[in-house]
DNA sequence: CACTTTACTTAACAATTAGATAACAATTTG
DNA sequence: CAAATTGTTATCTAATTGTTAAGTAAAGTG
């Protein structure tokens, strides 16, 4: 089996890494780990991970003050960086985003919520950097532009209709759950009801035609062959 | 008649553990027991068990130990652990989520409510195992659509005859008893008469064909090989 | 920074469809 | 044949999805 992606995991205390760590190997992930920012950095100058997993407090050099250096380092330009924050240090959001943080996890951890939360970060990119575009039936439906091609006619659509009619389109035929198509589109941390999903999809069908989206009661909607 | 999967019970005190043992086995599972985490792990490891149900509370080991325990040992990737806790120790909720537990049952524990919630998980486990798609005949029953493939006919079913045909046409020749049916397809909560069961055969038959199905008078309907 | 536009979400209601059941017909079994 | 079991149809209900409108947040503009 090749390795899903590298991530360097970064925390000062040895039960939360070895916690962390075992998690995403079990996974199928690649792991390094540093307990502390001056540690981390060499570390991640020579193993490139793809994503880096901060602790916000940490001694000799905290998380914030690593992701700034990090970010700031064109090496990293591709490398996700995700902090692990304990729940009330709503602070830290905002240094974080200042210093760059493309994601957060709150403390506790949660493994199952860790997993999910980095694989659909990472899908994310590997997604977008590996098929820009894919063409089923008349329609060309290109990431590069954010535009649908049917001929010569181009269609825009929003950002949200995009990425779920892309969704759908990756694996044509395929029914997917809504429970399915919030977790890919939306990522599990936003909590959005299952009605706005059909809404979407029905500006969708305004914009292309009935003919693409398919309803399979009970259990989803697919990109019809 | 196999049985529907294996359940190490473990619990400090005497009598629950004879209570759950004696409920789950009436159900039809192969129950083993332990009265401590210590007990409990070369058990599970010699014995395997779908599903390990832990009290929280326990001396020598307690629950979460153990859990985390089992959830660290790649042997048990396939096991469900769920806790047994009391009502109002919320704080075991969160500890117990960082240990890997997969769901919660509170005490006091209501046979009704314990053997329809471990039915329910490991109906999940079984169907997310299940292959997405069966050949038989000259028919294709596909998960991924949702649909019945004939050479190029595509024929759609609703869910509920899709599952139906799906449980029949995943073991050939194999007699369903509607009490069978009923578990699988419409699970134990649901209360349905069985003349629903043959309105569904009928509608399957409907649109397939009346060659697919059999009936099995006083005993069932099986799928004809 | 106001203002405008656009995207997103939601609530509320309408339409549709799957599912359940009753009632009766047909078939099988002993 | 009589009893039990299953088949069939029509009808009702509950669940699911479609649709519209309106509110809110985000992004763009002068």
């Amino acid at each position: 089996m090749d390795t899903l992606g590298k991530i360097l995991v970064v925390d000062d205390e040895a039960d939360i890494l070895e916690f962390i760590s075992y998690n995403l190997k079990k996974e199928g992930y690649e792991v390094f780990t540093a307990s502390n920012g001056k540690e981390a950095l060499p570390i991640a100058k020579k193993m490139k991970p793809d994503l880096i997993l901060l602790d916000v407090m940490m001694p000799i050099m905290d998380g914030i003050e690593t992701c700034k250096r990090i970010k700031a380092d064109s090496d990293f330009n591709q490398t996700y960086v995700v902090f692990l924050t304990a729940r009330s240090e709503d602070y830290s959001e905002i240094e974080g985003l200042d210093a760059g943080a493309d994601d957060y996890i709150a403390k506790p951890i949660k493994p199952k919520v860790l997993v999910t939360r980095l694989n659909a970060i990472l899908r994310r990119k590997i997604k977008e950097a590996a098929s820009p575009s894919i063409k089923v039936k008349d329609i060309f439906i290109d990431r590069e532009s954010f535009l649908i091609y049917r001929g010569e006619q181009k269609i825009q659509l929003a950002r949200k209709e995009f990425e779920l009619l892309f969704l759908l389109a990756s694996k044509p035929g395929k029914v997917f759950t809504r429970e399915n198509i919030l977790e890919k589109v939306w990522g599990d941390e936003v909590l959005v009801v299952d009605r706005t999903i059909d809404v979407h999809i029905r500006k969708i069908r305004e914009k292309l035609g009935d003919e693409y989206i398919g309803t399979v009661k009970g259990v989803g909607y697919k990109f019809e062959i």
